[in-house]
DNA sequence: TGATCCATACCGACTGGTCGGTATAGAAAG
DNA sequence: CTTTCTATACCGACCAGTCGGTATGGATCA
């Protein structure tokens, strides 16, 4: 009954980190098997092919962010400010780790799949767009709050975030570790400290 | 004889869009042959193994990029903060084309292999971290005229301005194409802006 | 001048291991 | 007994790397 279900979501979860670890190509399906403690015959009984289980690891991924970001604190933050800068914080607190665990699988898979697998880059780019899309309805509400006449479009910041985000990983990987990260997400939070002037009692700060 | 050599030129050319095109593991060593227009013989004679390839890739897409910055304009600007400006101009307009040629290998190379083949992905790294280091020796000169007293480091900005720039590759291969990158140095710009006040005859700004 | 030798570069058929995917039979559940 | 799931043996394509061989050109010496 659940047993079933279960395997599949073993699976994914093991496809989650083993992805993070080895990339899409230079994973196996029986390394992911091993990891989830379960049989390639299972592993095939619930995916029809490799790249089929890369497309739903991308859907779960993002699923776990959402729920992950929809109970976090900073999202009961009335000041739209200090909401989008409580994201961000949360980004930089959530560096804690070791590498293939703290980083984006999406992030991942759209750079290694984007020419080569379309199903699993358009999944992958597509949840990182709708990510950086909820990102931007936080700064929305923060620029019409702090610079509603500034020149740049919420959308655009949103993408911003996320890019800086996804680089700061880049970073790590490169040797940096995450503190090289933290150090960008510290940037990235000044940068929203500068573009956003607080509103100070019933005044509102120009572009 | 400078024939000889040449081959091996065009397999290293090759190998930059190759590698940028359909990622170090699937990637087939006569997929580089094809590209170069020389065969899997001539291919082992000068490369003992397709990760010596990489790593001597990732050595020879440094050099270019080290020769084209070293070239370009806007390291002749004197002052420190329109220098630093203009390399993220630069970097903007370098944007331009498909994205298999303007995105960056090292980047590309490190995520995939960093924890699968220390060899190339320490060298993708280190040759990302001097990158970040030059940049960073720009933004010191920039601090030191503009910011001095201000609590983040010069180093660090370097290495922001990298991830951002890495980030922004991810970013348009999830979709967004290159408008959205150019929209992340956008940002980086502005924020560089903020972050250096320009200095006004004989006064200087404080952090 | 040209005959001999050697080093470097190049060629492509072949091999041995790897790995996505299949076949098939058994276990568990209902 | 049927359906769903798991286990294992197996297949065949694929591919990094090998190997025996050819081509080219420069040096050496009579």
């Amino acid at each position: 009954m659940p047993r079933q279900t279960e395997s599949r979501a073993r699976l994914l979860d093991a496809a989650l980190i083993v992805f993070r670890t080895r990339g899409y190509t230079a994973t196996r399906v029986e390394d992911v098997c091993a990891e989830a403690g379960v049989t390639k015959g299972s592993f095939f009984h619930h995916f029809k092919t490799k790249e089929e289980l890369a497309v739903a690891a991308a859907e779960r991924f993002s699923e776990h962010a959402d729920t992950l970001f929809a109970g976090a604190p900073y999202r009961a933050v009335a000041d739209p400010r200090e909401r989008l800068l409580g994201y961000v914080a949360l980004r930089r607190a959530l560096l804690d780790g070791p590498l293939p665990e703290v980083t984006c699988l999406l992030g991942t898979l759209v750079q290694e799949t984007y020419e080569i697998h379309p199903a699993i880059g358009r999944a992958a780019g597509e949840h990182i767009l709708a990510h950086a899309d909820e990102v931007g309805a936080m700064a929305a509400a923060a620029k019409a709050a702090c610079a509603p006449e500034a020149d740049w479009s919420a959308e655009g910041l949103g993408r911003h975030i996320q890019a800086v985000i996804q680089g700061a990983f880049i970073l790590a990987k490169a040797g940096g570790g995450t503190d090289a990260a933290r150090e960008c997400l510290d940037h990235l939070g000044r940068y929203l400290e500068l573009l956003l002037p607080p509103v100070e009692e019933g005044r509102q700060a120009a572009a």
